[in-house]
DNA sequence: TGTCCATTGCACACTGGTGTGCAGTGTACT
DNA sequence: AGTACACTGCACACCAGTGTGCAATGGACA
């Protein structure tokens, strides 16, 4: 009882209670992923627990989706925004995007199944904020002409971003094509002449660190 | 009995049956198509008729969900045929395909979302032959450096075809850019430079015969 | 040692879909 | 008139998942 507000270490038991909520929310992208209409039972099954622990740690199926969308959505603006930072070029800064979010884009793969029925509109809504700034980026390449104007930029952007997405939920994601194909087919779509696309892609490559 | 084989007319009977049957598919279509869960029941209220008698014409779900993969891909194969046989450039020939694709793929949409979970592998199945020709299409323009060559012919037509089928998905369907974007979309990832890619589409647009 | 508590393993009620059986009804055909 | 038969409207049984309740169990902690 030393502790009134936050807890600073409250080792071992609290400690293990969020290892395990964890657990379950990084097996539920798996196997969801493999399956979406997976029940709580095979996610708990998978995470080593019993399903009433799951409903232990999420009240309801809809609050898991929710946790995992969250996650999602932040990982995927901190990576946007920090890229959006530097101020290079749109077709440039699109290249590195799309490099830095590709793990997280195939970690999260599952949101694009998932995206409809029952929980289409709670990560509809999540995704909101994303959109924006997705459609910012497009529109400032296509201000200073590096990127096509056939389509207006909210829509241009999410078919870009759709394009990434379903790459990383197909079969090319495994294997060392999927981040390639998805920078390159990601540009092209957005009128980046393909010689350009290439070494824009390849430029991310065969640099290691950004 | 006075007809062995095959019946000429059978006028009344058989005729409102094979009317309810197709009203059945055809309502189907949309009821999947606005949520793929939707069960046997609804797809019956939608068609006028009681759930019961959904089942007298197709044994189970899955068999509908196959007649309905079965005619999508009678009805895909024979556009992209017969688009095949015109003898143009590949780039020509793609938006003209995807030009006559666009009602089909938009009523078939569904198929998008009934790939994964359940039916997939059924619907997977279905789809090989179609696959080919697409592929064979895509690789005449990699050959005539037409297309790009930064992905197998194999994937790449995946990839564009994946594309057209999305946006046909997307909310951009309704509308008149539903058509023209997913064809300049597509042409794009292929390859195809823009102003190329924008003339081609718009000469299908503004003629109305092929 | 005793308390706390995450986890377990069972129980249950509820929902919503599938597929089947069967008696009835209206109507097209003979 | 009589028959065949598509369709109806009800009845089931079955399955799979959700969400909850509650009495153990066992390890961490004071």
């Amino acid at each position: 009882m030393c502790n009134d507000g936050v807890v600073p270490t409250e080792s071992s038991r609290v400690r293990s209670m969020t290892e395990t909520r964890d657990r379950i929310l990084d097996v539920a992208l798996d196997v969801l992923g493999e399956n979406p209409d997976a029940g709580m039972g095979d996610i708990g099954t998978a995470a080593g627990v019993v399903r009433r622990t799951v409903y232990g740690h999420f009240p309801s199926r809809l609050d898991l989706v929710r946790t995992l969308t969250e996650r999602a959505v932040t990982e995927m603006t901190a990576v946007l925004t920090e890229v959006n930072a530097s101020g290079a070029e749109a077709d440039a800064t699109w290249a590195e995007f799309v490099a830095r979010l590709w793990p997280v884009a195939h970690r999260y793969r599952v949101l694009l199944a998932l995206r409809r029925g029952e929980y289409g509109e709670a990560i509809h809504g999540l995704l909101g904020p994303l959109d924006e700034l997705l459609a910012d980026l497009v529109k400032r390449g296509q201000d200073t002409d590096v990127f096509a104007q056939h389509l207006p930029a909210g829509i241009l952007s999410q078919v870009a971003y759709g394009a990434v997405f379903a790459i990383a939920d197909s079969d090319l994601s495994n294997g060392p094509l999927g981040a390639r194909a998805a920078a390159i087919t990601s540009l092209l779509m957005l009128g980046v002449p393909e010689t350009r696309a290439i070494a824009l892609v390849d430029d991310q490559v065969t640099r290691p660190g950004g």
